[in-house]
RNA sequence: GGGCCUGUAGCUCAAUUGGUUAGAGCAGAGCGCUCAUAACGCUUUGGUUGGGGGUUCGAGUCCCUCCGGGCCUACCA
């Protein structure tokens, strides 16, 4: 049994995530929790809200709240999306956390410690009419390059030239749009990267086997231009981490928080000690997941986020660990992932576009969009979500394959030997023949799953259905049933034990249908079938089961339609 | 501008890293079955692997070039 520590991306508070963002982090970090733990090990599987920043002022303004009180709301929102998504987190914390709060002021005491923090004048433009510093992309004016009247003070979306706010003809606040702005002399602290370029770089070579996509970025940070760049890691905002604190080895930083992503990677650890917390635990309990003199040594630590995210988890946050000069756990694997489309363009947060985590479950069970979601998980390209190639996936894996199966095998039963376990018979080559294919499949299966494959493990254990309709086509009970109805009820038997089979090793991707399963055959032993044959042997004769409803309604051409159009523009209460 | 990824059947994707005749699912066609959610099974039609050139006994895979798509480029997170 080993320890794996699982990570997902934050997700970011300022409203709900789209499907976009949930398959880019939590949904395949939830397969991989649900699958390690299903085979016995024991998982520490933590997420959490990612709550500070300007886009999070902003949004709590625009909805009248004060920034506290609207995060607090949003987190509960989030959670229980979260809950409908059957995202199985052992804690679902907050940044925002009292427990964030000093592990993050710690790390930075640690890191000024050890020479690793600078502190940097900069002039930065203040808005006067909003009363705060704006970043970059918050100013808007006429870009000096080609005339584009909304390029923004980091680059022109237009011509794409990179600009600086002060190149701006007419510049102006995007926020209020607001022109009293005025540039301002600043301090901040500076993380210096640059310092341990060599540490990181040899450390990104010494891992095996990571995507390209996240070794390929972190090598461009490392070595493009100049190399690493050392990176602010405070800003002129009221909501965050106070940079300045008893113990700090700075003076006149007062008024300042920590940058967002300072804090946020951080949040993994804070939030694991959130846990201990909560569970009425010691902090042994959670430092023995992050602390490799403390426990963390034989811990397996993986990390699921989007490629936006790559440079942050590859190089920011493993400098503040290593940094710190504390024996603190790094990540071991970091699966990264490319972007969702929809339906021709960009799932968009901030103009609504396409479907939301809250929307989505309005329509279908989640074990829909989870299925979809991994099936079609963006991996190696950009993936795209269109109404027509969810609805005949869903449909002909979920309801066809597997759902029908399921269907067909207990209502049989219950018509020919009423709702038990048949009784008589035995298995002969064919059976055999079903559990030897059975097996290689699983091993496939299981070895996809280890390497966090997501689209091959779909697709193997979409093989593993298939299987069992190819076995009750051949087998033919309804037929053999008329001469041999002993024979018949053993190959029952084995449909029913292959039911719950499906519904043991599928309940990573689809956990609401597979419990619906197991209840419905008054099971509750969900051991791994790693013994193939015993594990088909589980439901003994005599045992009663009930025929489950429909697991899984067909999507119908109607639903495609009205959805398509519902969601073709933006979200109305966006 | 620079960097990285990518282009394979009508659609969505594979191809053990240079090795026999490029494979699956869906869609299409034909047949079978009648237990089942008009479901299932079997058979089958689809490919000059974006175009062109090169290296090699051998190229989807490596190199050059052109065309198309995407992402990143450090003050959104």
């Amino acid at each position: 049994m080993a320890r794996i520590l699982i990570t997902s991306a934050l997700p970011y508070i300022n409203g709900i995530k789209h499907l976009g963002n949930l398959v880019g982090s939590q949904l395949p970090a939830d397969l991989y929790a649900r699958y390690m733990r299903a085979r016995g090990h024991e998982v520490m599987f933590i997420c959490a809200t990612d709550e500070h920043g300007t886009p999070a002022e902003l949004a709590a303004a625009k909805a009248g709240k004060a920034v506290e009180a609207y995060c607090t709301e949003m987190h509960a929102v989030q959670t229980e999306l979260a809950k409908g998504f059957a995202l199985s987190f052992d804690h679902y914390g907050r940044s925002s956390s009292a427990r964030n709060y000093a592990l993050t002021q710690h790390l930075a005491a640690r890191l000024g410690a050890a020479g690793l923090i600078e502190e940097v004048s900069e002039k930065q433009v203040y808005s006067n009419a909003d009363g705060r510093f704006l970043p970059d992309r918050y100013i808007e004016g006429t870009c000096p390059n080609c005339g584009y009247e909304r390029a923004r003070g980091d680059q022109c979306e237009n011509c794409t030239k990179q600009l600086d706010p002060t190149d701006l003809i007419n510049p102006r606040s995007a926020i209020s749009g607001s022109t009293d702005l005025e540039v301002r002399d600043t301090k901040h602290l500076f993380l210096r990267q640059s310092k341990l370029r060599d540490t990181l770089d040899q450390w990104i070579d010494r891992q095996q086997g990571w995507p390209v996509l996240t070794t390929s970025i972190a090598k461009k940070w490392l070595h493009d231009g100049d190399g690493l760049q050392d990176r602010g890691i405070t800003r002129d905002l009221d909501w965050g981490v106070p940079v300045q604190f008893d113990g700090a080895p700075w003076r006149g930083m007062d008024g300042k928080v920590f940058y967002v992503w300072f804090d946020a990677p951080i949040e993994y650890i804070a939030a694991t000690a959130e846990w201990a917390d909560a569970n009425g635990l010691d902090d042994a309990a959670w430092r023995r997941w992050w602390r490799t003199d403390e426990g963390a040594d034989d811990v397996r630590y993986v990390q699921f986020m989007g490629k936006d995210n790559v440079p942050f988890h590859t190089l920011s946050f493993p400098a503040t660990l290593i940094g710190s000069g504390e024996p603190w756990k790094l990540v071991d694997y970091i699966k990264s992932f490319n972007y969702l489309n929809y339906d021709g363009g960009q799932f968009s947060t901030s103009q609504g576009r396409g479907v939301f985590m809250d929307q989505a479950l309005g329509l279908l069970p989640a074990d829909y969009w989870r299925w979809w979601l991994l099936s079609h998980a963006p991996e190696n390209n950009d993936s795209e979500f269109t109404w027509e190639n969810f609805q005949a996936s869903v449909n002909k894996d979920l309801a066809d394959v597997l759902g029908n199966l399921v269907s067909r095998v207990t209502k049989f039963c219950r018509a020919k030997f009423g709702e038990v376990v048949p009784e008589g018979g035995s298995y002969g080559v064919r059976e055999d023949q079903l559990i030897q294919a059975l097996g290689a499949r699983l091993r496939a299966y299981e070895q996809h799953m280890e390497a966090m494959e997501v689209r091959k493990s779909a697709a193997e254990l979409r093989a593993l259905w298939v299987l069992g309709n190819e076995y009750l086509q051949e087998a033919a009970p309804w037929s053999v049933y008329k001469t041999d109805p002993d024979m018949a009820a053993a190959q029952i038997r084995l449909s029913l034990n292959l039911i719950r089979f499906y519904a043991i090793v599928s309940q990573p991707f689809i956990p609401q249908a597979t419990s619906k399963i197991m209840a419905s055959l008054g099971c509750t032993d969900w051991t791994w079938p790693s013994e193939l044959t015993s594990a088909l042997d589980r439901l003994e004769t005599g045992h009663s089961f009930e025929v489950p409803d429909v697991l899984f309604a067909k999507m119908t051409d109607d639903q495609r339609q009205e959805w398509a159009a519902q969601f073709a523009g933006e979200r109305r209460d966006a």
